[in-house]
DNA sequence: GAGCCTTTGTACGACAGCGCACATTCCCCC
DNA sequence: GGGGGAATGTGCGCTGTCGTACAAAGGCTC
């Protein structure tokens, strides 16, 4: 769980696309709060009788920046919970604009949908920060959500968060200017990569967006302007978080705040570092 | 239950704001899925021994256009299974904007964020279509889920819908031209109010979608031309669903397939009539 | 160290919504 | 049946983003 920003620079393609194999990952680390590593926090919260009862299941994967863990249409048959890796949840139109409706990490699980035996999933999911994750089998959390209470209620807190995600990104593209909503994605990006620097090219924080790549250009050249941050060739420095955070839309705030009121506390070093 | 939609015109204000005390409604009606009027679809599939726990609790109330159900930031003690109501989530900005992000009607629950013991309401939920709905005791229904996985699994696919109308409505906001975003919403509401009449002022229709009103009379304005609509003073009336459909973006198509895929089939007729 | 590819910068016309300001029309009520 | 208020129609300049096209610059490879 070492995977620092440097090992996961530059996709090959905008996050738009892409879609490997997951690659399984040989080392097997215990899913247990205690690591050193960035466990999950749904994973952490579960009683010991229930955790015990599914470690055993929880296998270890490594994940690729661009790789997608499941389609729009298509039946995963895996729910996965990210250690280290952070997943974007990416809605399409029909003619293939994107658009990213929220972001799942180490405080959340994708590809619940399926345990409720929908049908189909309406949305993709990409990996946006190479990492870990713990995955687990579908119809297996569905038999053992059937007896524990305690794991619906934690994939329900789960989908809460990804409501407010979503609700606040909707009224947020509404209403913010592209400036506002570039300065709310770096923040959440900062905050999930847990360092002040992270490699994202224009062009993929545009495909996030939902925006052209010369509109992020153009909103973050003028950032860089006054100092909030610094970036070059694939790669973001945030100089200013206060700055930023003020320049920002209070979306931002709405979501980490509903976060950590559904999910828990931040680190607490995050809450403070520049 | 025979609020028909002469019942419900002409909120004094647009739903952007308004809030009166909910009003008791006298008779005492089964919550069972065999009374005439629409019931809870959610209600209707719990299992018998389920319904029959919390049955005793559950309180009709009759619900009017633009009352508030809950409120941003403060905290709910009830959950709404609106029957023949239909409810909008609306998200706001710190500068008084807001959006609908999701809509629910006999096919939800409103307030169950509050289960969780989440401690701040996001969003925003006013009564959009005048009906009736039932009332629930947070608490209650807090102590049942805990016991009940079938309750707790309603209430993870219900969240799950929202998460699918609020995703879609942030791609739909990002990529669709407001033409295509009114007709998707004209198709929603006419799927709320199973008739393809219903009263809703320009205004109205403006505040849900977080435009202008303006904005709204133009585009309503060419749909009229084209004979998709008529209207006049605060009433609406779809003339031709399927032009509509075709001039609507596939959102409407999305939400709506993945509502019957997770709660279940509409009504027959519904699929169908103009 | 030359070439190539990726990333970033810039320009310009098109256009959709906004904000504002009125005009008009219809309905309800006195 | 006349007034008043709500609902709708319309115009105009402004701004932000799109679409397109191309230029410049940085880093990697051979």
């Amino acid at each position: 769980m070492l995977s620092t920003l440097e090992t996961m620079q530059r996709p090959a393609t905008p996050i738009a696309m892409g879609s490997r194999p997951l690659a399984a990952m040989p080392r097997s680390a215990t899913p247990s709060a205690s690591n050193k590593g960035p466990a999950n926090r749904i994973l952490a919260a579960l009683p010991a009788a229930t955790l015990d009862r599914i470690a055993g299941n929880l296998i270890p994967i490594s994940l690729a920046v661009g790789e997608t863990l499941y389609e729009v249409g298509r039946k995963s048959h895996h729910v996965y919970f990210p250690t280290s890796a952070v997943v974007s949840v990416m809605c399409d139109t029909a003619d293939g604009a994107t658009t990213e409706v929220c972001a799942v990490g180490s405080d959340g699980v994708l590809g619940f949908a399926e345990v409720l035996g929908g049908d189909t999933t309406v949305h993709r999911a990409v990996v946006l920060r190479a990492g870990h994750a713990y995955r687990l089998d579908a119809q297996l959390l569905k038999r053992e959500s059937g007896l524990s209470g305690v794991l619906l209620q934690a994939l329900l807190r789960c989908s809460l968060v990804m409501i407010t995600q979503a609700a606040q990104t909707a009224v947020c593209i509404r209403h913010h200017s592209m400036e506002q909503q570039l300065c709310r994605r770096l923040l959440q990006l900062r905050d999930h990569s847990r360092s002040s620097e992270f490699g994202m090219t224009h062009e993929t924080i545009a495909s996030l967006l939902g925006v052209r790549r010369e509109t992020i250009t153009s909103a973050a050249g003028k950032l860089q302007m006054d100092g909030c941050i610094k970036y070059s060739r694939g790669r973001i420095e945030i100089l200013d978080r206060c700055k930023l955070e003020a320049r920002a839309c209070e979306c931002y705030r709405v979501i980490k705040d509903a976060t950590v009121d559904l999910i828990g506390v931040e680190a607490p070093a995050d809450a403070l570092a520049a």
